[in-house]
DNA sequence: AAAGTAAGTATGAAAAACAATACTAAAATT
DNA sequence: AATTTTAGTATTGTTTTTCATACTTACTTT
């Protein structure tokens, strides 16, 4: 106990006491939004086609099915990042935009643009072609 | 189908046709190495209290259980984000450290960080107290 | 009249992710 | 001798994601 006690301090003296969770850890926070397969490459889709119609997205985001798409469409949507027009025609038409709030995350896009070209070309090297 | 190619040439003209996969997406690329609900929460994690070790990690990353935590540091491994020095001493003594590749990810943890921040300010004013 | 169109919904099944619990080793401490 | 410690593994179960398929609407084209 005392030896513990000792090593607590060495600890507390040494490093900071970290706590990742969503109130205290603002990258953790943000997982929570950006958080499952699609919602990135979703955000990032219609990032670069704005605005986005839903059939256009199915067909440009390879290995999305419609339920999906459709599923996470609506949370983004709930969370406020994406906006949904709804144009009374026949056939239905329904386009996405990013919202102010959305364009927020460009610069996450940005950064993970920049770095998956660097692992690609890292993937490269490693490759026996 | 005389319609059917005029919208078509009409979206060649005004829209570039994009396509977001492995391949030709680099945000979609990363997405492949930081998908799931822990990498990038743990990368963070490692990121701030390197060399962290094992049960540090159990107990600062809230919700993580430590089979997950195993399995996820495994593929962080794998990956060359992360370095797993084992040192011979009893009770084992594990450090985890992010390798020079895992580093390039700080600019993305750092928007995270960022927006995460805003992200907190924004609920609060939405929130009814 | 039949088929095509866009943007979905609904349903059930399969797969993947995640969690809980018990167990291990080898030395140090009580 | 029993307990504590760390960093796991193994097993089983549950939950969440994801997929596949069929169906809908109302208008246009064949």
């Amino acid at each position: 106990m005392k030896n513990n006690t000792k090593i607590d301090n060495q600890e507390v003296r040494n490093k900071k006491s970290f706590v990742f969770d969503e109130e205290s850890c603002p990258v953790t926070a943000t997982m929570q939004v950006l958080g499952g397969k699609w919602k990135v490459i979703l955000i990032n889709a219609i990032y670069h086609t704005s605005p986005a119609r839903f059939g256009e997205l199915k067909r440009s985001v390879v290995g999305i099915t419609q339920s999906m798409l459709t599923q996470q469409l609506r949370e983004l949507e709930d969370d406020g990042l994406i906006s949904r027009k709804i144009y009374a025609e026949i056939p239905p038409r329904v386009e996405y935009t990013l919202t102010e709030f959305g364009l927020t995350l460009a610069p996450i896009m940005q950064s993970m643009a920049k770095w998956g070209e660097e692992y690609r070309i890292k993937k490269q090297k490693v490759s026996i072609y």
